[in-house]
DNA sequence: TGATTCCCGATTGATTCAATCGGGATTGAA
DNA sequence: TTCAATCCCGATTGAATCAATCGGGAATCA
């Protein structure tokens, strides 16, 4: 189980916009500045504004920057938006593809750990992460 | 965040293989008979043999058989063997193939969520499954 | 007008996934 | 001894996804 590049990429991009708040918009070179492939980068920070976490602007001296408090972004928001949603099996949500009941042990375990991966992932915002804190258990619990 | 379906296909047959454990070893084509397809899950079944989470028997009315008993066998084993290890990005594991130093925020927070779900799988074993124990919040805890 | 930037759909090449294939080895029964 | 049932296992296939690039367009500012 692992995280495709998209969300790592996201993530290390909200962290350098968290970052230079104060500088205003900042464009996709210089975000991309440590690495990232530029383009790339575009269609991440594309998705990142359709989930209004950042806002753009336009024109020379334009570029991207945070679009609400750093406490309101949760890293389970950048993810979701670059990644799709958390949902470690499809039977989860409720489309129903397979056979079994509503109630088959497999599905109930999923959707167990989804929902505790998504609590964990909601507990974690960007201002948590900046100001360097020590993340706490918080909002991890049982069915 | 998606699992592939040999760690659910891997999950449904050990469940399988639990509740038929008074009855001797089960064949593939047993464990298969509800939709999975069958040599696919050969594959799967061998995974969880050299994970010594089954034992197989050759020849006719062979088949495969839990291999300890089923409290010992957590979902952490059963998805790691047939799907790698969980580990949402590759800095996390040592090998460093990113420039920045071994503290940076993306890391520690890749860390901090690896180290939960793994707790979290780590936490439920097969006995917790079928007896169809309500799952508690254990394991899971801060960096 | 032109440079700088964001915007966005289409395309490419590589990798991974899901599954099948084709053969082999082992065992128990007839 | 033969045969059917079963596990064993590496190779292959086709489709899907991923990571990235391409090629143009639209907004903004000097």
């Amino acid at each position: 189980m692992k995280l495709s590049t998209r969300g790592q990429y996201a993530l290390h991009a909200m962290i350098f916009l968290a970052k230079k708040q104060a500088y205003g918009p900042q464009s996709l070179k210089t975000i991309a500045e440590d690495g990232l492939p530029e383009q790339y980068l575009e269609q991440l920070l594309g998705a990142l504004r359709r989930a209004d976490l950042v806002s753009s602007v336009r024109g020379a001296a334009g570029g991207y920057m945070i679009s609400k408090p750093l406490s309101e972004i949760t890293v389970a928001q950048i993810l979701e938006s670059t990644e799709g949603p958390v949902s470690l099996s499809d039977c989860v949500d409720g489309d129903m593809s397979c056979s079994k009941g509503s109630d088959c042990e497999t599905r109930m375990l999923w959707r167990y750990l989804t929902d505790n991966i998504n609590s964990l992932m909601q507990g974690i915002n960007l201002s948590d992460i900046i100001e360097n804190k020590p993340y706490q258990s918080r909002g991890v619990n049982a069915s």
